[in-house]
RNA sequence: GGCCGAGUGGCGGAAUUGGCAGACGCACGGGACUUAAAAUCCCGUGGGGGGUAACCCCCGUGAGGGUUCGAUCCCCUCCUCGGCCA
């Protein structure tokens, strides 16, 4: 009785591909190469999520595919096992994070390995293997030996970075300063978020409303020496490449927002003594607009020049150099405290529009080079001093946050755009009302009358021949923080010098290529130190001071961020044996670009930004030959938790329908009315039924509920277990259910009946082909080695045209309907020729593999189908030679007729004419129109 | 608040992107096989109405409007849900 088994064969065939080596891939491919590519899994203790599945099925079918195509295929896996859980489960245990991390790695393995993915796993990386973090070292080396050339809009090796006479003539600790200052990764002090309670510095998403996750413990912010990456050197380049890349518009727009490209104007604003303006204005009018302003000006970067006669005040950041220059003594300790505290919150705290504006009057004035008027000058929390010059010029008439902040200070609000027809037109000119569109500027002198474009443009063309303004182009990017304080990352590959008394001195030297890797230093337990520097502080003496020629060093303690694994790993699995170079250049450029980038949406913006900036250094630099690394990228949808439908009772047991429940957060709900707590409880749907739109309770019909299927989550206990599902029904029906749910980048929820129902097609697959009441595994009877019918040569050859071009579009739930249609139609086939099964088995191999190279070797061949050749269809084989059209009159289907599949639009509207019901219809009315598609409908419009 | 996406049977979804709405699967109902159950196989299944019947008619893709011979698809307004950012 050989029934269907995925237990046993499925295992059996991983084996067979692995003793067989069917999936290596050649070191340079052999003809047309696809190069498919998964976002590589964190490697959690909780092993994998049927979320992992969904994107590495379909690069897996889309190898097969290729591979069956006659395609040389690279379809590597690998972990990005640096991370936070290991480090924390390390301070838990007091073990070390590599030991639980390879633990973690070795169950991924296991479970990539029973879904029978063709990954060629002699290429598997982690990126905590020292042979890997090596070459990641190796490219934070390059970084930091780059500067940003931005004449030719390339990076160069700092070695050809011209050096100013002026700071050449200063002696070689200015020459390095300078080239300090125009590296590629430099070092500033930044805030990290520091808990003492804990003794240690947490991560953002460690610190909720400036307390730690962890305890409840309160965070203060403090600067900290840290390295930085300068990736808005690049930000034109990120922005303009993304033109030529296969990617959702949607992502791409993400990242171009991200980028936040803005034009406008940097201003001057001078802040000298009153009696000096005059002078300044001369001394500008003949210099023109200094590269940076002298101590008597104030640079600020606006998107709005248009509104400078609105500007009724000026806003610096609270870490601005200018605050110091700018207090009086009446004003001192009031703007020092007030930055003091500015500096202990997050940016998000200070940017966020809906919280009260917080600022105070430094007491000094700037002239507004507009009109000459005076403005005071405030410091704001709501201004940052890493967005544009650190430094606006406030138009409270047309800024909704300056706004807010006039309205709070009592500052005038001066209206330079007039609306037009706006309802709000009077309260906006009444400076009553904020207008941040555009407009005909008023008020504004020699502008007035203008549109605001233009306005925009003669303003800043009026301030540049002044000398005290010009054209500017600014980006939200940030440049990136690069290091952590952890000690499960990346080491740098950095050493400070040390002066006599142990202190370092500012030097720094990179460790050589040749000491590379540097690996992380054996700690003898995991705890904090309690001090503010990087845990890995407490080092030991011979791993934090080497001496290297008679200098003593202090290593660079601080780790790389998680993110600078996965910027490069899909460079490595090319090569990822290789101890010379990080990737051989031959081997790169046959492989690249990525052909096809498959993963989840949350790394729309961080982790793709982040690798094409790193490889658009490598590309600078001649290390890799594309400019962009992936090609072709498509985000797979989220897999929620099987649908639940939920109704809320009060605290006195009754329920209250769902249209009355307002949440409040996560988990807690109200009563809309009377604001009462009530409880959700999941109905069963025995006790539901459909009402009109809604769910209503069957036993209270005026109870709506609510159907919803929610995010997995371990608190809400609705995650779904690979393993289970793979024991239940089989690794093919998990991969083929995955594929099934719908659109590969839709977000769907679960359903163990649609795994249960998928399986049951497995089932018929095997019946179809097998004999199941036999005792051993031989073919179904009706397996016969007869030509093909007409009609089954049909079926057979639109099979394969629409599951191959359904595999082309990665519409695999189509596919996959189209071979169950197959199934349905052949298995009702008292004869079913072998040649069509066996086409049809190669069809389904790519989704579910193991069942078809069963069925494949049962069906006569020995060698694997991973190599067969893919089907391919006959067009004349499909061909019918009638067909059935619709007719419709006045655009409602009323009759068919059977036509010659060749028909044209006069043969079709005899054939309808001639149709009995259409013959009654038309009698009563007048023909005005006939519309005929020839092939598709005729329709008859009548008045 | 801004941006992006989505609303189609009891459920997941399909529809060659302007041409027969609901393919395929689940669930459900009926039947066959069985001592019985499971498994399997066959039939039915958007809603409403009419007919002894083969069949026929009306409504229907979140709501309202528009363009068109014809709209799930295009345009406008609105509602709901989800995601990301703030």
């Amino acid at each position: 009785m050989p029934r269907y088994n995925p237990a046993e064969l499925e295992p059996r065939w991983q084996r067979y591909w692995e003793t067989h080596r069917c999936f290596a891939t050649p070191q340079l491919p052999a003809k047309k190469k696809f190069y498919a590519l998964d976002m590589f899994p964190y490697p959690s203790g909780d092993g994998l999520h049927v979320g992992h599945p969904e994107g590495y099925t379909a690069t897996d079918i889309m190898s097969r595919f290729a591979r069956m195509q006659g395609a040389s295929v690279m379809h590597p896996m690998g972990f990005d096992a640096f991370g936070l859980p290991a480090e924390e489960h390390a301070i838990r245990t007091n073990t070390p994070p590599r030991v639980q991390t390879e633990k973690n790695i070795a169950n991924f393995t296991r479970q990539l390995k029973m879904l029978g993915f063709s990954y060629d796993w002699d290429r598997v990386i982690a990126t905590t293997d020292v042979n890997y973090f090596r070459w990641t070292q190796w490219i934070f080396l390059q970084l930091y030996d780059t500067w940003f050339d931005v004449q030719t809009q390339r990076g160069r090796a700092i070695a050809e970075l011209p050096i100013p006479e002026s700071v050449r003539d200063a002696g070689d600790d200015a020459i390095r300063e300078y080239q300090d200052d125009h590296r590629l990764a430099y070092q500033t002090y930044a805030p990290v978020n520091w808990c003492a309670e804990l003794g240690t510095v947490l991560a953002n998403e460690e610190v909720k409303d400036g307390l730690s996750e962890v305890g409840n413990h309160p965070v203060t912010r403090l600067p900290l020496r840290q390295w930085m990456l300068r990736i808005t050197a690049y930000a034109e380049r990120l922005e303009t490449g993304l033109d030529s890349l296969d990617w959702p518009e949607s992502i791409k727009l993400l990242q171009r927002n991200w980028i936040g490209r803005s034009t406008g104007a940097e201003v001057d604003f001078y802040i000298g003594d009153a009696l000096g303006y005059e002078a300044f204005e001369q001394r500008r009018q003949s210099e023109g607009f200094p590269r940076k302003p002298d101590e008597t000006a104030l640079r600020v970067y606006t998107t709005r020049p248009d509104t400078l006669y609105g500007a009724t005040y000026l806003v610096v950041a609270p870490e601005h150099a200018a605050v110091e220059r700018l207090v009086t003594n009446e004003t001192r300790d009031a703007v020092e405290a007030y930055c003091e505290a500015a500096g202990k919150k997050s940016d998000l705290d200070r940017t966020e529009l809906a919280k009260e504006k917080t600022g105070v009057f430094t007491g000094a004035y700037a002239v507004n080079p507009a009109d000459g008027g005076r403005v005071p000058i405030w410091v704001a929390d709501y201004v940052l001093a890493t967005y544009g010059t650190g430094a606006i010029m406030a138009v409270p008439a047309h800024d909704e946050r300056d706004f807010a902040f006039a309205r709070q200070f009592e500052i005038p609000i001066v209206t330079v755009v007039d609306p037009g027809e706006a309802e709000q037109r009077n309260s906006i000119l009444a400076g009553e009302q904020v207008f941040a569109g555009e407009g005909k500027t008023i008020a504004s002198g020699p502008y007035d009358g203008m549109q605001t474009q233009e306005t925009k443009l003669k303003i800043t063309r009026d301030l540049t021949a002044r000398g005290l303004g010009r054209e500017a182009v600014n980006y939200k990017l940030r440049d990136w923080l690069f290091s952590r304080q952890r000690f499960w990352g990346e080491p740098f590959p950095i050493l400070h010098e040390l002066n006599e008394s142990g202190e370092p001195n500012g030097k720094i030297r990179p460790v050589a290529e040749s000491d590379l890797p540097v690996d992380l230093p054996q700690l003898d337990d995991y705890q904090p130190h309690g001090r503010v520097d990087p845990p890995l502080d407490k080092a030991p003496e011979e791993w934090l001071f080497p001496v290297i020629d008679g200098v003593r060093y202090k290593r660079e303690t601080n780790t790389m961020p998680q993110w600078a694994g996965s910027c490069w790993y899909y460079l490595r699995f090319l090569d990822p044996h290789n101890n010379e170079t990080l990737v051989d250049p031959k081997i790169q450029s046959a492989w690249m670009p990525v052909d096809l980038y498959i993963g989840g949406a949350e790394h729309a913006v961080l982790h793709l930004l982040y690798a094409r900036f790193w490889h658009k250094v490598l590309f600078d630099r001649g290390h890799v030959s594309t400019e962009e690394p992936f090609q072709k990228l498509v985000n797979q949808g989220m897999i929620l938790g099987q649908v639940e439908l939920t109704g809320y009772r009060d605290e006195t047991g009754g329920w209250v329908s769902a249209e009355q429940i307002r949440s409040i957060d996560a988990g807690r709900h109200v009563e809309t009315v009377n604001g009462m707590a009530v409880q959700s409880h999941t109905v069963a749907p025995e006790d539901a039924e459909k009402k009109g739109e809604y769910f209503v309770l069957r036993s209270d019909q005026s109870i709506r509920l609510e159907s919803r299927a929610h995010k997995m989550s371990k608190s809400r206990g609705n995650v779904v277990n690979p393993d289970e599902v793979v024991r239940e029904y089989g690794a093919d029906a998990l991969r083929l259910y995955e594929m099934f749910m719908g659109p590969l980048v839709a977000t769907k929820p679960w359903s163990m009946e649609g795994v249960s129902g998928v399986r049951g097609f497995l089932d018929r697959v095997w019946r179809m082909i097998v004999d199941e009441r036999s005792e051993s595994l031989v073919l179904n009877a009706s397996v016969c080695d007869r030509d093909l019918s007409e009609g089954q040569a049909r079926m057979l050859h639109k099979t394969i045209k629409v599951v191959t071009h359904d595999f082309e579009t990665l519409s695999f739930n189509t596919a996959i309907a189209r071979l169950m249609e197959f199934t349905n139609f052949f298995i009702k086939e008292s004869e079913r020729p072998k040649f069509a099964m066996e086409q049809f088995v190669l069809l389904l191999a790519p989704m579910a593999p193991h069942l078809c190279e069963e069925l494949w070797q049962l069906l006569g061949h020995d060698q694997s189908l991973a190599n067969a050749s893919w089907p391919e269809y006959d067009e004349t084989k499909i061909a019918e030679a009638t067909r059935e059209i619709p007719v419709q009159v006045k655009g409602r289907l009323r009759s068919k007729i059977e036509v010659p599949a060749d028909a044209d639009a006069a043969e079709i509207e005899a054939v309808a004419r001639k149709d009995e019901k259409i013959v009654a219809l038309l009698s009563e009315q007048e023909v005005v129109k006939v519309v005929v598609v020839p092939g598709r409908l005729i329709n008859f419009v009548t008045r």
